[in-house]
DNA sequence: CATGAATGAGCGTTCATTCAT
DNA sequence: CATGAATGAACGCTCATTCAT
């Protein structure tokens, strides 16, 4: 049984285990939902040869879960940091990190149906896994807001709840990603962006588009 | 033996114990989530002797399941139609609509999050359930939308992927209340209403505001 | 709660209800088994309001069955006595009672299905309701070939044992019957009883037959 | 995890424990009936510590069940094909076959009595585990009388039909087995085959016996 | 390291039976 | 007499987890 499973004493075959079990697991998630994603389903989908297997490598299910809910949330910081960090002006870094994330929410379905479904499946998925995340990310949109007001870009409102509502606005848009698979991106996206602009902006000038 | 639950033939003391079960299924898929409601503990919640019981009333966990979504949706239809109905212009039928929403989910957040629990848990939730009452609103806004532009109180836009993000930012304000308990929401509806707003007037002008 | 159910301290409307019942029950057995005959597929059919009705008048199931067994056995009696009773000469009372037995078991299938499926089903059919009408038969078809052999109508053999293997050719016949509904009754008959008499008579003589 | 029962791929241990849980489920049905024969009374008579355990063997109880009918034919071929390929003459194969059967009925009565319980608790017993089977044996039956009337041995006779009869009168003869014990078994081996002799045969010559 | 057998709790559901009305 | 609501045990089956090999 593995005891200490933060430290570096993995095995490089224990390593590759835990990817295989973790993948299969995200598959297996967004496939069946939360409450159906049984070992031994996970175990058939990574072609192990019994459930126990993933038992000796995980603790037990919340280890197997935890271990899914940061391989996607590292999955997602890869592809949208680059984006953003590319921006300037904060209104360039807010069309980047809307557009950006709803791309990869486009084009990781399966992560991120898997991550709705632990979140609204595991009894305590939010404190233990995305409210820290969460707010963090809140916070770095309310610095890029209130820096877009400070500079004069943005027009005055609450930043904080602004900052909010354009995080939820992405959880919407997600709910409809996942729900609606023959959804036009483009133009939802496009329009989202304009939306977004209008908001902040003193006038509703539209400047560009990075959709 | 219930064989024929759909009819007007039902007791007196029977619908007050299906309406017992199933205010006890919402509070239990809302706490537990819908993997984890079973029947024992429905039937805990409710007072019952035996999950037993829940099968005396109910044909099957799908028989009671459809009961609560219909319980959710009419106890919405309830709160919010009022509200619209009293607006005259699109744009105070829009306000009312979003305002009134919100209201809604704040007032009903046990609701709510029993029906997201569904949403989520459910096998074949969206087609039995979510999908036809989901594009009627969908309609029902694409129409506002379109009414204000004809009059010319909206700007130009496609309102059928206006509406979609409207509806979905209503699907993110759900999430948000749902995940932050202590939310400010006079001032989330505020802002937020004065998003819609700006996203569909020409002008920025913000004229009044329902919160 | 009956407690004497034996007694004549029955009701009119009681004897009827009964029946009713009984008649429900055999219907139910024999389309589903003993085992799925439950109290409420029995009420069902009965078009009774609940199970809980049968029961109030039955003290349990094994009464109910008790009759259910009584029902089908008089009904047997009634059908088959005639025949056996018009027979003067040994042959002929075997011939009748052969011929007779799969008549009965031909327009009665139902009855006979019921009573097969509690005689397998039922834990303590054999020794409660069938050890003592199936000696009872036994003796008597023992005393028609006992007496056909005094008479010399018969051939020398043991005439327990070949009772006992007519009896049994007529159990193989039932089962065949149930289980083969397009069987061609007639031709089978006439054959059984053609084998009987080849069986019991010196020469295989085949003098008559009541099929 | 039990996907692929029919392969060979089972294991040494899985194939001594499936035939114990079989053997337990003989003895079982053979004493409650099909449908008082639960997992959990299984598994006490296997010694098992829990039913979950045969739910781990066995895909479900269909497959148990199927597992108990074909292990149940295999029994009776091994004992009785020996017998009836020894015979010669169509009469001595007809003698072989009647005495054969009893023979394997009287030492595997609880096998049988298990058999016939599946035939009338299981409800589609006869399509999926009977009928092909029972129409197979008729066919063999069949050629057999065939041929002793080609050959001048037998009388005629209509040779399905009698066919027919002969196979149901070892069904009767099963049946008397299964509810007297105490059967001298000699004694009505003898007098069926005399009877079944004396019904195919132009005389009534009883020429040997094989009991 | 990996396997597969085993465990016992829990699932939704059906059942015969009881009992207040 | 009849009803329908209620009860609690049992059903077949799945589950996460354990452990000897």
């Amino acid at each position: 049984m593995r005891t200490d499973p933060g430290s570096s004493e993995l095995t490089f075959t224990e390593v590759a285990r835990r990817r295989q079990i973790t993948a299969a697991a995200i598959e297996t998630v967004a496939e069946l939902g939360y409450g159906k994603a049984s070992f031994a389903q996970i175990a058939k989908r990574a072609g192990l040869s019994s459930p126990g297997l993933i038992s000796y490598h995980f603790a037990n299910k919340d280890e197997l879960i935890s271990q899914v809910v940061a391989e996607i949330y590292a999955t997602g910081a890869e592809v949208i940091h680059p984006r953003t960090d590319g921006a300037e002006t904060a209104g360039a870094q807010l069309r980047a990190y809307v557009a950006g994330s709803i791309a990869f929410y486009d084009s990781h379905r399966s992560h991120m149906r898997a991550l709705m479904q632990i979140l609204n499946g595991h009894p305590q998925a939010r404190e233990r896994w995305f409210d820290r995340p969460n707010s963090a990310e809140l916070d770095g949109l309310t610095e890029v807001l209130t820096e877009g007001q400070r500079t004069g870009e943005f027009r005055d409102f609450p930043p904080r709840t602004v900052a909010t509502i354009v995080r939820d606005l992405l959880s919407g848009a997600l709910l409809r990603l996942l729900g609606t698979p023959d959804l036009d991106v483009q133009e939802y996206t496009r329009e989202l962006v304009a939306l977004c602009q209008s908001a902040v902006h003193g006038g509703c000038a539209v400047e560009g588009n990075t959709a």
